[in-house]
DNA sequence: CTATAAACGAGACGGTACGTCCAGTCTTGCT
DNA sequence: AGCAAGACTGGACGTACCGTCTCGTTTATAG
């Protein structure tokens, strides 16, 4: 007889259950490892058990692999900061542009960032749960401020909504990755949002509402 | 006495002078090592050394990292098609946005987008060298098609072109790497230079050009 | 109230009695395991557990080390022959030694007289059991043999008897152990006790007896 | 090409040649951890290193395994005391015998009779190093004095040289490790080299010569 | 008929050592 | 002086057991 039966009637396997003490401190020690500028691929088993304070084995019994833990341990970082609302669509979407400008200038969501920039061709599990974790719900997010800007007639009513959330979040990381000075620009946001609300082309002779 | 005199009157060095040989068969194994899929932390030198048959003091001697080799190696891959210009700017910028989307979708080209993406932080030299190398030379040249139709008035005069190129190549990127489905999508480059040509706010009841 | 009062009068602990048959099945295992070649330091707590289908903590729980637990396991091991006796002191000597032979031939006493060679110095209990189980009852038999041969006038009078013991053991063992062929000699037992019984001198022209 | 030429004409291996300082240290520490007391099955390689300053692929390297490593470290350790000779056949015995025993009383000498009499079966090559490093030296020097004794007729003619070897030196043996009382006796030697030269049986009445 | 109490199997715990692999350095003799 | 070869120290890998520690269950007597 393999499992046991407890007051609840949930079976649960023999012998004494996982730490779940052990569970927090190796995922927390994977955390601020992360946080400290060590990439995924110099991150140590070994390093994470030191300083988790546990053996190797307990780490090896929960994840087959350093990808595994690592998933695992991007998948208890809540998105931190839930896209306020209520304002105009461009308030809103430079609002959330700053959110993302914000995550890449602190320490620990900046970690997140890079793991989840990097090749995600050697980390496919990497890439899929950050997609899951980071990048759906603010596509979400974002989606319903543009639907909501083009029922109320303030955006295009035929407005590709991910294409244009596409050309916000882009340019975002495009700017801060790329842009000729590296130094911190504040009012990055507001003028991506007001490029992309006006469209390269011309207007013709009408004055903005 | 350091220095030899040779007969074009160029000093050089004592003894014996490095192969170009040797050079040369270093940053093809480098390469090709990259092109295999094996990312820049992955790359072991013993590998490459092996690989150039070569010895591994003949790799540190001539670099004292394995970044500086894998800048000097991609330093070696030109930029592998030039934007051909000459038609609307619309067509320019498809055409730019279709070459980034075809280099992500070749093997030795993808390598290096893989690279570039790759943390940065990490990999500091790296990342400069990148934008030396593949982002600063396109920027230029897209650029230099977005002020041609600011002059014939295709665009608007006022465009931030910076900003502009973000957009496009941000948006290029994103798609690429986060899109719902991960296969390709053949018109994406028009999609993405239609929308953000046209803008988010609709136009008031003017008939396009 | 700690103990409880069986019906024989015979106090003993409250709870549940430890198992007789875990008892059994742990020796078992210990000794299946020695008798496969397993010597005293590669045998594991965990394997001797597995083998004999039970919880370490059911072994800890009886003997706080492995050498008491493998001293008990050759304490369970009766000695295999008790010597016969009865014939001329010679006849009994090489016997004695026959059995010693024999036993170094065969499976589980060979693997017993190795654990009792085996250094005695880090496992001092072990050899320490060892005499009082293999090494005493012997010498003891022995002794008897000798000193019958030293009343019968088979022997001489001032014959020392331990050390008479010991010469004839210890070529055996030495014999067995050190002797340039390997292979086993049948004879052995017969050249060694008739040796020491000639002794190195020579005998003054007497005929023997 | 994998070798190269001396000036002395010897071949020799292409690249760096092993040190000979970590030889030294490794077979130093070796000896010393063995000298402390810790037996070949306790023996780690990861504390020879340790002691030796040296990496684990450095011992690696050298010795497959850890009895090829102890069985270099023995070999280096030349028989300590060759038996001083040339008295009477009775003198040089008991000398040979306290050479035995002085050695199982002194720490270095110890731990290598240790080794030696630890499981042969287990350390095959072990057993069979020892066998040619201290047996065969002594064994070739005590039966030197036998045959002197021979043809000087000190000692019976047609003596069994192997056999008289091994009841003088299994009897030190045995009575070293078995002896009722662990404590040194100092006339052991002595009173072993007397026994087995006068034999068991009775002599006829005739004055010893 | 319960309560108490210890032993039971299972297996997780923090560790140590294993033998392998590679990093980056050093040391040969040859070119 | 550069070169290929290969040994050097060092450190992480993933595995096997160590001896200890929970778990829920089982098996006894004591009340």
């Amino acid at each position: 007889m393999k499992t046991q039966q407890t007051a609840e009637g949930v079976a649960r396997p023999a012998g004494r259950p996982r730490s779940e003490k052990a569970d927090r401190s190796i995922i927390e020690a994977t955390l601020e490892l992360l946080g400290e500028g060590i990439g995924v691929s110099e991150l140590s088993i070994e390093s994470i058990a030191g300083r988790a304070g546990v053996g190797k084995t307990t780490i090896y019994r929960r994840w087959s692999n350093k990808e595994d833990l690592v998933v695992d341990a991007l998948a208890t970082l809540k998105p931190p900061i839930p896209l306020p609302q209520g304002g105009t669509v461009r308030d809103d979407l430079v609002t959330y542009l700053r959110v993302i400008q914000e995550e890449s200038r602190h320490h620990r969501t900046r970690c997140i960032m890079n793991i989840a920039m990097s090749d995600s061709e050697r980390h496919p599990r990497l890439a899929e749960r950050f997609r899951e974790l980071a990048v759906e719900p603010r596509r979400a997010v974002v989606a319903a401020v543009l639907r909501r800007g083009m029922e109320t007639g303030e955006l295009r009513a035929d407005l590709d909504v991910d294409m244009a959330l596409a050309l916000l979040s882009g340019a975002m990381i495009w700017s801060t990755k790329w842009s000729h000075s590296g130094d911190h620009q504040a009012d990055l946001p507001e003028r991506i949002v007001d490029e992309a609300l006006k469209g390269f082309r011309p207007r013709p002779s009408t004055p903005e509402p």
